[in-house]
Parts: structure tokens; C-alpha cells; sequence
DNA sequence: CCTCCACCGGAAAGCCGGGTCA
DNA sequence: TGACCCGGCTTTCCGGTGGAGG
């Protein structure tokens, strides 16, 4: 076929996505479907904050993927604006905290921000907490400070939010009101009671979003994103079911549509199809057990590598006690430290609970009480990440061998 | 109905690296 | 700087247990 103009197939190529970053969860849209209630209820907690008062302080709880973060940008977004046009001075600081994740970075980032020139470490903390203070205070204005991912601040101690919360008294031209998103509700229970009172005057829970309504995300961004005509119909309910048959995760529904989106592109397919959809969950779940695997810790691995030699010799069920011989001789072979069975146990349903392997509990009568362990992973996948170590090179030339000489023959 | 297997899983103490404080 | 503390990981000890087989 002599139809190799150059252009002509970068154009067939690129006719899935017209952008793609909408489907990203950096993207802010321009409105949020059914979050009416809750961009409402923060918007009347700010709107002091246009009148020279100060806000109460806001506490909002969710899932993943249920538009916390999306929601705050929006309000802030629209208050700046507004703030802009009445001439007030008004201003909303996002900060997550899962990369400033101390109180010293949290002031410094702040007082940063504010203009103010703070090396982001060597200073004392309470020097900084001035700097920032007078800073704020230099103009009569108010300060929404939002702490994104609050829950892994408190982690490391909560004099942050003391000094935030109580900030206000020693200001006398400046407000500073805070905003305060966790999607762990159990996080208040590490808060020292002062600061979580004062944290939460106002609290706003955002409640998952089920499938209908994560079917209007989906389309409000697949508009956007995709050329027209390239999604089969149903491709939108089907991400929109499983993510909400999850936690009903716009997060991941966007994530789902994108990713099949990418694999249809990759294979030169002018449609995107629900056959598409089940590809992506599988690459999803795939690279998720990867990632697992690689950040295991090296004995985790080994056990994990155990239950792979036993599944390759045959076996599709295994008991704890099976595991520890395979790992025990794996350990000597290589060198290193063996565990005790106890330990081994709980690293085991360590393993269950991450979802790399099936393990329950039953009883077999006479033959006793143990854990029946399944895999049920990519288990050539996860070989491969594990081998990939270098710390597991030496078990490369185990390979085929482990088993037939001296560890299968202990539970013949 | 009792036994007894092969492990489960709680409690507590030891070890270790890192951080703090006088 | 050394005494001390903290939290994570691991070991030790041990009481507990569902159900096949007697």
C-alpha cells in the first residue's frame, strides 16, 4: 500500500484523544457535578471572609476520588476572584502535606509564599512562625491556608495546627482561617482536643459518588478529552459501575477511561470498546501488585518468592507451615537471615492484606489448624519484580532447581 | 463425645537505629 | 557527648481452637 504519507498517520494515530490531561486528577473543571451541596456549604463558611471577618475553620472528610481536593481549588478559586472585583484582599494557600510534611516546612512554604525570604532549613521553628506571622500581618487581609492530606501532618506531632489555629490572637490587621481535608476519619483521635476544636468548627463530609453520578463526570470530561465518536456507547457506564462498585472513586473512573483510552490508541484502534475497559482494569491491577511487590521488604519477598517456587512445582494451595520449609532453605541458600515462624505468620497476612495473596484461616480436623494460602496474581509478573532485586540475583541459579532437591521432599 | 494436630494470634520483652535533651 | 527515649521489628512464651478421626 503506497498510503504512507507521514501526517496522515500521526492524524490516525492521534485520533483518540483531543487532551488528555482532562482526565488527569490534577485537572480542576470548570464545574463539579453533584457537589452542589458541599461547594455551597464551604462558600457560606468563607463568606465572611469578603466582609474583613474571619471564617470558621473547616474540617472536610472523604474517600479518595470523591472531589475534596477539586472542590476547595473551585471555592478558592471563585473566592480570590470575587475578592479580586470587590477589591479586598483575600487569599487562599493550598499546601498538601504529603510533601510538606513537617512543621517547619509548612511555615517556611507559607512564609515563602507570603514573600518573605526563608531558607527551607536552618532557621528555628518560632523564628519562622514570626517571620510568617509578620507576614501575614503586614496588610489587613484574610488567609485561607488549606492543608491537604492533613491526617499525615498530625503524624508527626500537632504543634503545627496549635500554632495555626490560635494564630489569629496575635494578629492585628490579618485574619487566617483554615481548611483542613483528611480522608481518614480516624486521624481526630491523634489531635489534641484544643486543636481539634478549634480545627473543626465546621465540619463537611463528602460522601462517595455512586454510579450514575460518576457516569456524569465521566461524560462532563470525556467531552473534552476524547473525539468525538471515538467512545463505544457503554464504555462510560462500565468504568463508572466498577469504580463505584470500589469506593465509588471518581479518581480511579477517570484513571480507567484514560488508561483504556491509551490502549486503544497504543494498538491503532479508531474506537474505544468496553474490551478496552477490562484491558485497563487488568493493567491497573497489575501494576498496582507490582508496585506492592517492589516496595516489600526483603523478607516479605522471599516468603512471597517461597509461595511462587510451590506454586511452579504444582501446588495451588499451601499452608504456613509449607511456606516456612521452602523459606527456611530458600533463607540458607542464600544467605540470609531466617525468621521464626511467628514472625513469618504475621508477615504473611501482612501479605493478604495488601491483596498479593489469599490466605484463610481453617481448620483440617486432625491435621490441625493453619492458613490456606492461594495465589491468585500474574505469578510470572511478580517473579520477575522480585528476581529484578539485586539482593535476589543469587536465587536466578536456583531457578528449576529449588525444589526437587531438598526443601520439596521435607513435606513429602 | 473426646483428642489432638498444626498452627493462630495475643502479650511482653529484647534489640536497634535515630532523635532529643541537658 | 552521653544518657535517655521512641518506635519499629523480631523473638519468646503460651494459651487457644475447629474439626477429622477415633
Amino acid at each position: 500500500m503506497i498510503d504512507s504519507n507521514i501526517f496522515e498517520k500521526i492524524l490516525k494515530k492521534r485520533s483518540i484523544f483531543k487532551n488528555r490531561d482532562v482526565l488527569r486528577h490534577s485537572y480542576t473543571p470548570e464545574y463539579l457535578p453533584h457537589r452542589k451541596e458541599q461547594i455551597e456549604a464551604i462558600a457560606s463558611i468563607l463568606l465572611p471572609a469578603l466582609s474583613g471577618e474571619t471564617p470558621s475553620n473547616i474540617l472536610i472528610y472523604g474517600k479518595t476520588g470523591t472531589g475534596k481536593t477539586a472542590t476547595v481549588k473551585f471555592v478558592g478559586k471563585q473566592l480570590e476572584e470575587v475578592s479580586r472585583k470587590m477589591n479586598v484582599h483575600c487569599y487562599v494557600h493550598y499546601l498538601n502535606c504529603e510533601i510538606i510534611d513537617t512543621q517547619y516546612r509548612v511555615l517556611a512554604t507559607l512564609a515563602k509564599v507570603l514573600g518573605k525570604n526563608v531558607p527551607m532549613t536552618g532557621w528555628p521553628t518560632d523564628q519562622v512562625y514570626d517571620e510568617l506571622k509578620d507576614a501575614i500581618d503586614k496588610r489587613n487581609q484574610t488567609i485561607i491556608i488549606v492543608l491537604d492530606e492533613i491526617d499525615k501532618l498530625v503524624r508527626k506531632g500537632d504543634d503545627v495546627l496549635y500554632n495555626l489555629s490560635r494564630i489569629n490572637s496575635e494578629l492585628k490587621n490579618a485574619r487566617v482561617s483554615l481548611i483542613g481535608i483528611s480522608n481518614d476519619l480516624k486521624f481526630k483521635n491523634f489531635l489534641d482536643p484544643r486543636v481539634l476544636s478549634s480545627l473543626s468548627e465546621e465540619e463537611i463530609i463528602f460522601p462517595p459518588y455512586n454510579a450514575t453520578q460518576l457516569e456524569d463526570i465521566l461524560n462532563q470530561r470525556a467531552e473534552l478529552a476524547f473525539h468525538e465518536g471515538v467512545l463505544d456507547e457503554g464504555v462510560i457506564p462500565y468504568c463508572a459501575a466498577l469504580a463505584a462498585q470500589e469506593h465509588g472513586d471518581a479518581r480511579k473512573a477517570l484513571d480507567l477511561l484514560r488508561i483504556s483510552g491509551e490502549i486503544a490508541e497504543s494498538r491503532d484502534d479508531r474506537v474505544v470498546t468496553k474490551e478496552h475497559v477490562k484491558e485497563a482494569v487488568r493493567k491497573m491491577e497489575c501494576d498496582h501488585i507490582t508496585e506492592a511487590v517492589k516496595t516489600l521488604p526483603n523478607q516479605s519477598k522471599l516468603i512471597l518468592y517461597s509461595m511462587i517456587a510451590l506454586y511452579e512445582s504444582g501446588r495451588r494451595k499451601f499452608t504456613t507451615g509449607e511456606v516456612y520449609t521452602v523459606y527456611k532453605s530458600l533463607c540458607r541458600k542464600i544467605g540470609m537471615e531466617i525468621l521464626t515462624q511467628r514472625r513469618v505468620s504475621d508477615l504473611i497476612s501482612e501479605l493478604d492484606m495488601l491483596g498479593i495473596i489469599n490466605s484463610i484461616v481453617i481448620s483440617k480436623g486432625r491435621y490441625g489448624r493453619t492458613r490456606e494460602i492461594k495465589l491468585d496474581i500474574p505469578v510470572d509478573v511478580v517473579k520477575e519484580v522480585i528476581l529484578d532485586d539485586y539482593r535476589f540475583e543469587m536465587l536466578r541459579r536456583y531457578e528449576g532447581g529449588y525444589l526437587t532437591n531438598s526443601s520439596l521432599e521435607l513435606f513429602e
